[in-house]
DNA sequence: TTAAATGCAAAGGATTTGCCCATGC
DNA sequence: GCATGGGCAAATCCTTTGCATTTAA
C-alpha cells in the first residue's frame, strides 16, 4: 500500500528531472542499502548520462525532502534506504557484512521512556545490533 | 577505581612515548568525547611537538587494544572516548549537541533477546536517541 | 643497538562545489 | 524563457601513508 519513492516525490512537487526518476525507481527497486556508488552503477545501467555528482545531489535532496535515510554501518560510506512507512533498525551480521532489519515495539517504548526520564522528547534514534550467527547445538561444527 | 588509560597502556606492554603518554593523559582528562583535531590542539597544549598523525596512529592503536572507543554521532568526524569499564549509550541534544551518557539495563537485556530471536549472540551495538529537551508546563517558555 | 615511532607532506577515499551547458515546466 | 538541474573536474574534508629521522627499551 506505500506509495513509491516516484510518487512521493511527485507528491512532494519535486522537480522530476530524467536523471531524478532514475535514481528513483532505483532505489524503489533496492531490496538493500546501497551506497551511493552502487546506486549510480545501478542508475548508470539504466540511463549511461548520469553522473555520481548528481546521485550525490539527488539523495541529499530525497533525504532532505524524508523520502530517504541515510545510514552508516561503520565503513565509511552513507548508506540509503526509502523511508517506507514502517520503522526498523538493523543488526549487522559480523561474519558476513549482512544486514537484517528489525522491529521490536518494546524497545521503541522504552526508548521514548529513557528520553523522557533524562528530560527530552525523543525525535528519533539510531540502533544497531553486531552479532555473530549462533551455530544451535543440534547442527555439526563448521 | 577504574585504572587511567596511562595504566592500562602500560599494563598493555604498549611502549610509551612521550606523544603516546600525553595522548593518554588528554583522554583520560577528557569528560566529554572529543575528535581528533580537538585531542590534537589539547595535546599540542601541552607538547607542541606532537603532529596529528601521531594523534591519529595513537588513537588507533589505542583503539585497537581496547582502551578507546570510537564513535560517530553523524557528523563525519570519529570520536572518542575511553572504555572505562561501564557501558553505556548515549543521548544527543538536537538543541544544542550535547551528548549525555545514560546507562539502562532493561534495554541491554531486551538487546540480547531481539539478537537471539534472530539468531545471533550479540557482539556489540550502538544505541543514540536524538531529543529535544522537553520544558516542563511549570516553567515559564524562552 | 635496532626495531618501532614520529613529522612532514603527499596520497587517498568519500563527498561537495564552481562553472557553464542543458532541460523541465 | 528562465530558474533549476546536470556534467565534469577541481576542491574539501577527514584520515592514512611513505620516507627520512629520532627514540624507547
Amino acid at each position: 500500500m506505500s506509495k513509491t519513492l516516484l510518487d512521493r516525490c511527485e507528491a512532494g512537487g519535486l522537480r522530476l528531472t530524467d536523471q531524478r526518476r532514475t535514481v528513483a525507481r532505483v532505489l524503489d527497486a533496492a531490496a538493500d542499502h546501497p551506497d551511493v556508488e552502487e546506486l549510480h552503477s545501478r542508475a548508470a545501467a539504466v540511463d549511461p548520462r548520469i553522473s555520481i555528482a548528481t546521485v550525490y545531489r539527488t539523495v541529499k535532496l530525497f533525504e532532505e525532502n524524508g523520502l530517504l535515510e541515510k545510514r552508516d554501518f561503520g565503513d565509511g560510506r552513507a548508506r540509503y534506504e526509502t523511508t517506507d512507512g514502517a520503522h526498523h533498525d538493523h543488526l549487522i551480521d559480523m561474519e558476513t557484512g549482512a544486514v537484517i532489519e528489525f522491529v521490536d515495539p518494546e524497545i521503541e517504548a522504552l526508548q521514548e521512556k529513557i528520553a523522557a526520564r533524562l528530560g527530552y522528547r525523543l525525535v528519533g534514534h539510531r540502533l544497531e545490533l553486531y552479532g555473530r550467527p549462533v551455530r544451535g547445538r543440534g547442527l555439526k561444527k563448521d
